[in-house]
RNA sequence: GCCGGGGUAGCUCAGUGGCAGAGCAGCUGAUUCGUAAUCAGCUGGUCGAGGGUUCAAGUCCCUUCCCCGGCUCCA
């Protein structure tokens, strides 16, 4: 049956497949079949329900779950279904926004009761409820001011109040078992398609997240096409929690916060600091063979050379309060940059040293407010991995060339190989001319194109000072990390008045580039606990070798071994106790020591080790130089 | 900073007005044992800090510090 004659339409579904169609029961068939939840006509996303209107020839995509729009869809429809059951609980509950987000969605009310975890699951079995109920999402398009007397006469002021910010003469909005919001759509067909859903959390939001307006009720949620698939996304939040670097850092040992010190003030304990002690030889030694000079700066310096630095006008927020010293005011630092300028200028430079490259491990302190410190993520008191790099201008592109491949090298020996690279244009607040900006934008373009790196562009977030290059590692539960940084500056070099002779034997001013590649040592160390679950690889563990006894007699010869291995180099622990090698196994295994070696009556008649990895597999037995030379191997891969 | 939830032994946590608890860890002893927890005993507390209510406060009230979730993603 072909009622419209000469309807040809063009179906394509979501793993790309094409059909074509002539009769519109027949494309609400396979659209059904195929469990389309939305379409994409040559207008833009639609509800499946739209597809009445076509008349003509069309290309009609399929939009299920499985995409990033349909996600996006399915989640906004169930968000609505979570305000409907709010309404229907809490009827003096205002509606805000109710979006989707990039891994389920949530919706903000203005309440005068805050929820508690037991509305949740009140709230649950209300849109579990809607759900069976299956009520179709209807669409209305209304004139504007129809819209605004009709949401005013609900009492739901945020919608009038976004209503009064749209531009259009017409309005959409969405009807589904009595309830009504405004909405640009599209939505699911019905309540009924929503087929798994989970209420996560309650927190405080501002009224579009502004710390001046009102602060309203949110509740963040998911939900998936079908049980199992949620089931998993919980699982992966499990995964997230038990990887939290906070627990694995107490259960570990690693380092601590003390409340009589101070927030977002880190103390390394043995365990991390043996870690950040091979990360910085590593970071060292890497340095110095890609020609860069090491420096070391104090914690303190003169306001003035704040003042001088700009940091004072432009960074004052995070600063901590002068303290004075002799009549005169001393800041703590929150950057390195105007140290390593006065290392410049401590002699006349020519263009033939350039470039040169600048590091440090220098330890800056920034004000963070209270509610953003994090573990080791978001801290107060940190040391960069930081380098100033001096340079012609028609150096940049080289350099960045050069800090690109250093960074991934250096990023990709702690297992980082997935990466989002972004590229920060200039922001509102500025220095430096329009045409410098411009120039050094473009250098850093060109590297990474040059590169073959992919990258999106942060309109207007590039630092006051010039644009930037930021590279977020992708962890092994992919998640995103910022870390490396690659600034370029042209304020300082200004600033400070910094010159080198030119082959010309005139002044110049040079460029500087700022560059951080594991950005902190304490973030870095953060994340890298979470990439690895605490298992770190031989070359970083704490404790790389633990070598226990069966009884007693064997303490001897344990400790010879340890005492050979020791002098190879290796961080290694005896447990001479009086327990039986099973609890010593649970133990040292719990610690995540990667390598167990078993001393008993057999070992010692051999003259072999028995040697079990925190896996659990056993290996060998091996002699003593059989196991050096494993493990030495294995340290030397840093796998 | 703001909203909400928390802070009890080294760790994980129970304890809603009436004698501060458990498991693990630690210490002591017994056991001397072959691949993820041997047994017994003991120690351990300013219940985050300060103030208040009460015959009596870990518990109720106020203040404060710290921790946790969140505060960009515009119907």
């Amino acid at each position: 049956m072909n009622l419209s004659g000469g309807l040809k339409i063009k179906l394509r579904f979501a793993d790309n497949r094409e059909k074509e169609i002539s009769d519109l029961s027949e494309l609400k068939k396979q659209l059904k079949k195929n469990g389309a939840i939305a379409v994409r006509l040559d207008s833009g996303l639609k509800d499946l329900d739209s597809i009445k209107e076509i008349t003509l020839q069309a290309s009609v995509e399929a939009i299920t779950f499985d995409s990033i729009d349909g996600r996006e869809i399915y989640r906004h429809s169930t968000s609505h279904v979570m305000a409907h059951a709010v309404k229907e609980l809490f009827p003096a509950a205002k509606l805000a926004i109710g979006p989707a987000t990039e891994e389920g969605f949530y919706y903000d009310f203005d309440i005068d009761r805050p929820f508690t975890l037991e509305d949740l699951n009140t709230i649950e079995k209300k849109m579990t409820e809607i759900i069976k109920k299956d009520n179709q999402f209807i669409r209305k398009t209304i004139p504007k001011k129809d819209a605004i007397d009709l949401f005013k006469k609900m009492g739901e002021d945020y919608k009038v109040e976004l209503l009064a910010e749209i531009a259009d003469e017409d309005v959409s909005i969405y009807e589904e078992g009595g309830f009504v919001d405004l909405c640009r759509g599209p939505h699911v067909p019905s309540t009924g398609a929503i087929k798994a859903f989970k209420l996560l959390s309650i927190a405080g939001a501002y009224w579009r997240g502004d710390e001046k307006k009102k602060m309203l009720q949110r509740i963040y949620g998911t939900s998936f096409s079908n049980e199992k698939d949620l089931k998993k996304y919980l699982d992966f939040l499990e995964e997230v929690k038990k990887r939290d670097h906070r627990k694995l850092g107490k259960e570990l040992d690693l380092f601590s916060i003390s409340e009589d010190i101070g927030p977002g003030l880190i103390l390394w304990h043995p365990n991390g600091a043996i870690i950040r002690k091979t990360i910085e030889d590593f970071w060292m030694d890497e340095h110095l063979k890609a020609d860069y000079k090491i420096l070391y700066s104090p914690h303190i310096a003169k306001l003035n050379l704040w003042q001088k630095s700009g940091h004072l006008d432009f960074y004052r927020e995070n600063m901590y309060s002068p303290m004075e010293i002799e009549g005169i005011e001393y800041e703590l630092k929150p950057m390195n940059c105007p140290f390593h300028i006065s290392v410049y200028k401590n002699s006349l430079r020519s263009y033939r040293e350039f470039p040169i490259r600048y590091a440090e491990l220098g330890t800056v302190y920034r004000y963070e407010r209270s509610g953003v410190l994090h573990g080791l993520l978001r801290v107060r008191g940190f040391t960069q991995d930081d380098a100033h790099i001096f340079c012609r201008e028609d150096q940049i592109e080289d350099e960045i060339l050069n800090i690109l491949d250093f960074t991934l090298f250096i990023l990709k020996t702690f297992g980082f190989d997935s990466y989002d690279i972004y590229l920060s244009t200039r922001p509102e607040k500025y220095v430096g001319t329009l045409e410098n900006w411009e120039r050094a934008t473009s250098a850093l373009k060109q590297a990474l194109e040059k590169k073959g790196l992919s990258y999106e562009i942060d309109p207007g977030e590039g630092v006051f000072y010039g644009p930037k290059i930021d590279i977020k590692i992708r962890d092994s539960l992919n998640r995103a990390w910022q870390c490396s940084t690659i600034q370029v500056d042209f304020n300082n070099p200004e600033r400070f008045d910094i010159t080198y002779r030119g082959s010309d034997g005139k002044g110049h001013r040079p460029i500087m580039i700022h560059r951080a590649l594991m950005g902190s040592l304490e973030r870095f160390f953060g994340v890298l606990i979470e990439h690895y679950a605490g298992i770190f690889p031989l070359w970083l563990a704490p404790v790389q070798i633990r070598i226990l006894t069966i009884a007693e007699r064997h303490s001897d010869y344990a400790s010879e071994i340890a005492k050979v291995l020791k002098g190879e180099g290796f961080r290694v622990e005896t447990d001479l106790e009086n327990e039986k090698i099973g609890h010593k196994i649970r133990e040292t295994t719990i610690r995540k020591v990667p390598y167990l070696v078993i001393i008993g009556d057999k070992e010692i008649a051999e003259g072999k080790l028995a040697v079990r990895k925190r896996s659990g597999e056993n290996i060998g037995p091996f002699t003593t130089n059989e196991f050096i030379g494993i493990i030495k191997s294995e340290v030397d891969s840093k796998q």
